[in-house]
DNA sequence: AAAGGTCTCCGCCAGC
DNA sequence: ATGCTGGCGGAGACCT
């Protein structure tokens, strides 16, 4: 359940920004803010220098054998999608599928592991431009075009650029707990409303500022989380009829109401099950949920585990205080 | 653990 | 016509 061990691999070309979030996320010592650090390695078929898509060359230390001890194996979007995936790479992310690594694309980083197989049977995403060309190439993918990144299993496939960071994030997020993930993202400057989609593997940035005042009535809602709200309630905050702020909600955020609401709630659950020790009722209360089952059921439903599981994982060791 | 009552979502449509 | 709004109702999700 580890990632300590993170390995990014790249052809005969990298894409410059792709490559500088993964740097960004695993390859900096954040050690000062209380943030986990990794074993970071660039690996290319044979270290030494290769393009970007932006003009210059980056020096790849290592060759493709240093990622056979990750436990995260990365892939940057792909920029030469026609070009026959090398063996060693695909040797490497096969070797990294089999033993149980954690596998992450980037935008068109799904071709390069559709091409090795690691794919086959599995849910992916891509950049939706390119979406229709790696489900006519790759039959027995499951591609999925509209969602920001999708987890199968131990593999993530993201879309765009941005999406990217939001599956980095969802990882840190896994491995090790909501605090760490809002501590990094605090430190990256990434907007702090998340809204949550239709799916338990979807998350959407909201934009930064909204022309609506959207972001004031999202920051009214998660002050008063702990009461009942309703969609017509934050439609009446908005000052507009539900429907057109369902509509534009929509619009701002890839969600609907409901869901955002729905996963704001999760949200602070997971915070109060990490740092304090009441008891999942009372946590329950606090977020929103009206029981402790209602709160175990949506846990289940879009985490996969239980509050007590996520506590005993997660959470702050006995004896210190409650808040 | 299941089921009914409630709420949400979304296509449709009419009005401005 | 064009574009946005908001009401309606069925289907389905959610809550207790």
């Amino acid at each position: 359940v580890g990632m300590d061990d993170v390995a990014v691999l790249v052809g005969d070309r990298v894409a410059a920004f792709e490559l500088g979030i993964l740097c960004q996320v695993f390859g900096l010592d954040r050690s000062d803010d209380g943030l986990p650090t990794y074993d970071f390695a660039v690996c290319g078929v044979r270290p030494g220098p290769v393009p970007t898509t932006s003009g210059f060359d980056v020096t790849v230390p290592y060759d493709v054998e240093r990622a056979r001890s990750a436990d995260l194996v990365c892939v940057p979007a792909w920029p030469d999608l026609g070009a026959p995936l090398h063996p060693a790479l695909t040797g490497a992310l096969q070797d990294a599928a089999d033993r149980g690594a954690r596998l992450l694309s980037v935008c068109t980083g799904a071709f390069a592991l559709a091409a090795a197989g690691v794919l086959d049977g599995r849910t992916a995403t891509t950049h939706w431009q390119f979406a229709s060309r790696l489900a006519d190439r790759y039959p027995r993918v499951r591609v999925e075009p509209d969602v920001l990144y999708v987890e199968d299993g131990r593999v993530l496939t993201s879309a765009g650029a941005s999406a990217g960071l939001d599956a980095c994030l969802h990882l840190v997020r896994q491995v090790h707990g909501a605090r760490t993930a809002n501590a990094l993202a605090r430190r990256m400057v990434l907007p702090a409303h998340r809204a949550g989609g239709q799916a338990q593997y979807v998350e959407t940035a909201l934009p930064a500022a909204s022309d609506d005042g959207l972001a004031d009535v999202l920051d009214w809602a998660v002050e008063r989380l702990d009461r009942p709200l309703r969609v017509d309630d934050l439609a009446a905050r908005a000052a507009m009829s539900p429907r057109t702020f369902a509509r534009r909600f929509g619009e701002a955020t890839g969600a609907t109401p409901h869901a955002w609401l729905l996963e704001q709630r999760l949200h602070r659950a997971e915070q109060l099950l990490e740092q304090t020790h009441l008891p999942v009722d009372a946590v329950a209360g606090r977020c929103g949920f009206g029981s402790g089952d209602t709160l175990r059921h949506h846990f289940a439903r879009r985490r996969g585990t239980t509050p007590a599981a996520h506590r005993a994982a997660f959470g702050a060791p006995a004896g210190s205080f409650d808040s």
